[in-house]
DNA sequence: TTTTGAGTTGTTCGA
DNA sequence: GTCGAACAACTCAAA
C-alpha cells in the first residue's frame, strides 16, 4: 500500500463537531483517507462514567456527527471498550500513520492521554494534539510568578489581555473517505432510556448536536444577549445562553460563541462583558481541574476536609426528588429532573440549602448532578460546588448562606417558576408562592393547598438550617490553612 | 522582599 | 421602608 493511500484516524473525545475543530483540519490537511472515530470507555473514568442525562445527549449528539460526516462524504466509525485497545486496534486494521485528536482537561483522560501516546510510539504512529475545548492552551495563563492563578478576577484580566481566540474556521466540505471498517449500531449501545423512558422532558427541551448548537447560538445572541445583565438571573425567563450542554459535548467552539457575542453585541458593552465573564468561569473551571487534578473529590481548602456534614438518606432523597417543602429548591430540582438542566441562579440556590441548611456534602450534590444534567462537565461541576461549599477557589465566605424564600422572591417575583415545575402550588398566589407555610389557612384552602399532605412541610426551618450550617463553619479549625 | 489592594452570585440586624 | 454595617480573617496577585 502507498503511504499517500493510508490513512489517518480523527478520534473525537468532548468536541463533537466539524466546524472550527483544530483537530478536524489537521486530519483533512493531511491529503490522506481520514478514518473518524467515536470510543465510548465506560472502563477509564471510574466512578466518573458517562451519567444517564449525558448518555442521552451522547446519542443524540452522535447521530448528528454521523449525518454531518456523511455528508462530507465520510463515515465515523462506533466502537466500544477500553480507548487505547480500541484505538490500536483501529490503527492496526487500517494501517493508520497517525492520530488526531484533541487535549482533555479530566485526570483520567490526560491520563489515557498519555497512555495512548505511549502505545502509539510503539507502533511508530504519531499522535497530534490539539485545542479544541478550551480557548486557551491548558498552560498558557499563568501569573507573574508563572504559577497557576486561584483567584478568579485577575485569571479572567489575564484572558482579556491576551490574544482574543481567532475568528472559527469552516467545517471541510469533503473528508477523504478511509478504508471501509466494522462499527457498532449505535442503537446497541443503548444510550437512551427505554423501560422507563424518563427523556420525554428532555426530548422537548434539546436539540443536541452541531446543527442545534449554532440555532441556539443565533438565538441567544439575536434575542437576549442585549438583556442579559438583568435577565440571566430571572429563572422564567430564557435570558441565559442554554448553550452549556452544546459546549460540554464539544458540539460548538467556545472560540465561535466568543465571535459570535462580540460580533453581534458590539453596541452592548455591560451584558457583553458579562456574558464573555461567564465564558471565562468555564475556562477557569478547566484551569483549576488541570492545575488540581483531586479536584472533583478533595477539598481544595483542606481544613474543610474534617467538615461534620451529616448522613440523612431521607433528606438527600427529598432534595434530590424535589420534595423538600422549599418551593424554590423543589422548582429547580424538578426542573433538573424533568429536563435535565436548571438555570444558574437556581443551581446556586439548591447547592447551597444542601450544603448548609441540609449539612449534606457537597460531593453528594455533585453526584446527582453528574447524573442528572446533560451539561455535566467534571471541571464546572467540581469547581462550583467547591465554590458553594466555601472549599473551592475564591470561595464564598462561610456565611454567605442563600436563603431560598428570599432568593425565589427576589428573581422569581411572580412566583411563575416555581408554579411551571410545582404543580401543587399552581394556584397559590405570589405573596406566599415562595413560603407557603406562612400562608393563612383560607388562602391555603383557597389555593387547594395543604401543607404536610398535597406538598410537603420544610424538611428543615429556614432559620434552623442557617445557624446549623454558621455552627459548623466555625467549628473547622482555620490555623494552618493547606 | 515587602506591601497593598482586592476578592461572582448574600443575609441579617439595627438605626 | 431603606441603608449601612457586621459577619473573619486570609490569601492571592501584582507592584
Amino acid at each position: 500500500m502507498a503511504n499517500a493511500a493510508r490513512p489517518v484516524v480523527l478520534w473525537f473525545r468532548g468536541d463533537l463537531r466539524l466546524r472550527d475543530q483544530g483537530a478536524v483540519a489537521a486530519a483533512v490537511a493531511t491529503g490522506q483517507p481520514v478514518v473518524p472515530l467515536y470510543v465510548l470507555d465506560d472502563e477509564t473514568p471510574g466512578r466518573w462514567r458517562l451519567g444517564g442525562a449525558s448518555r442521552w445527549w451522547l446519542d443524540g449528539s452522535l447521530r448528528s456527527l454521523a449525518a454531518d460526516l456523511a455528508g462530507a462524504g465520510s463515515q465515523l466509525v462506533l466502537r466500544r471498550g477500553e480507548t487505547v485497545a480500541a484505538l490500536s486496534g483501529l490503527v492496526h486494521e487500517t494501517g493508520a500513520t497517525a492520530v488526531f485528536a484533541g487535549v482533555a482537561v479530566e485526570p483520567w483522560a490526560r491520563a489515557l492521554s498519555e497512555r495512548l501516546e505511549t502505545a502509539m510510539r510503539q507502533s511508530g504512529v504519531a499522535v497530534h494534539w490539539h485545542r479544541t475545548v478550551s480557548l486557551f492552551d491548558a498552560d498558557a495563563i499563568r501569573t507573574q510568578s508563572n504559577g497557576p492563578y486561584s483567584v478568579y478576577s485577575p485569571f479572567a484580566r489575564a484572558c482579556f489581555a491576551r490574544q482574543p481566540p481567532r475568528p472559527p474556521s469552516d467545517a471541510p466540505a469533503r473528508i477523504l473517505a478511509g478504508p471501509d471498517c466494522s462499527s457498532d449500531d449505535l442503537n446497541s449501545w443503548k444510550l437512551t432510556p427505554t423501560s422507563p423512558d424518563w427523556a420525554g422532558g428532555l426530548r422537548e427541551s434539546w436539540m443536541p448536536g452541531e446543527g442545534g448548537a449554532r440555532v441556539q447560538l443565533r438565538r441567544f445572541v439575536a434575542d437576549a444577549l442585549g438583556q442579559y445583565d438583568g435577565t440571566r438571573n430571572v429563572p422564567s425567563v430564557e435570558g441565559t445562553s442554554r448553550l452549556s450542554p452544546h459546549l460540554h459535548f464539544g458540539e460548538i467552539s467556545a472560540g465561535e460563541v466568543w465571535h459570535a457575542a462580540r460580533g453581534a453585541a458590539a453596541d452592548t458593552g455591560k451584558p457583553l462583558e458579562t456574558f464573555l465573564k461567564e465564558v471565562l468561569w468555564r475556562e477557569f473551571s478547566m484551569h483549576l481541574l488541570w492545575h488540581h487534578p483531586r479536584l472533583p473529590e478533595e477539598p481544595l481548602r483542606r481544613e474543610f476536609g474534617s467538615m461534620p456534614f451529616r448522613q440523612d438518606r431521607a433528606a438527600l432523597a427529598a432534595w434530590r426528588r424535589g420534595r423538600t417543602g422549599i418551593p424554590m429548591v423543589d422548582a429547580g430540582m424538578r426542573q433538573l429532573w424533568q429536563t435535565g438542566w436548571m438555570h444558574n441562579r437556581v443551581r446556586l440556590v439548591v447547592a447551597s440549602f444542601l450544603v448548609k441548611h441540609l449539612l449534606i456534602s457537597w460531593q453528594e450534590g455533585e453526584s446527582w448532578f453528574w447524573d442528572t444534567l446533560v451539561d455535566a462537565d467534571l471541571a464546572s461541576n467540581s469547581a462550583n460546588w467547591q465554590w458553594i461549599a466555601g472549599c473551592g477557589a475564591d470561595a464564598a465566605p462561610y456565611f454567605r448562606v442563600f436563603n431560598p424564600a428570599l432568593q425565589g422572591a427576589k428573581f422569581d417575583p411572580s412566583g411563575d417558576y416555581v408554579r411551571r415545575f410545582v404543580p401543587e402550588l399552581t394556584r397559590l398566589g405570589k405573596q406566599y408562592i415562595h413560603t407557603p407555610w406562612d400562608a393563612p389557612e383560607t388562602v391555603l384552602a383557597e389555593a387547594g393547598v395543604r401543607v404536610g399532605e398535597t406538598y410537603p412541610r420544610p424538611i428543615v426551618g429556614l432559620e434552623a438550617g442557617r445557624n446549623r450550617a454558621l455552627a459548623a463553619y466555625r467549628s473547622l479549625d482555620r490555623v494552618g490553612a493547606g
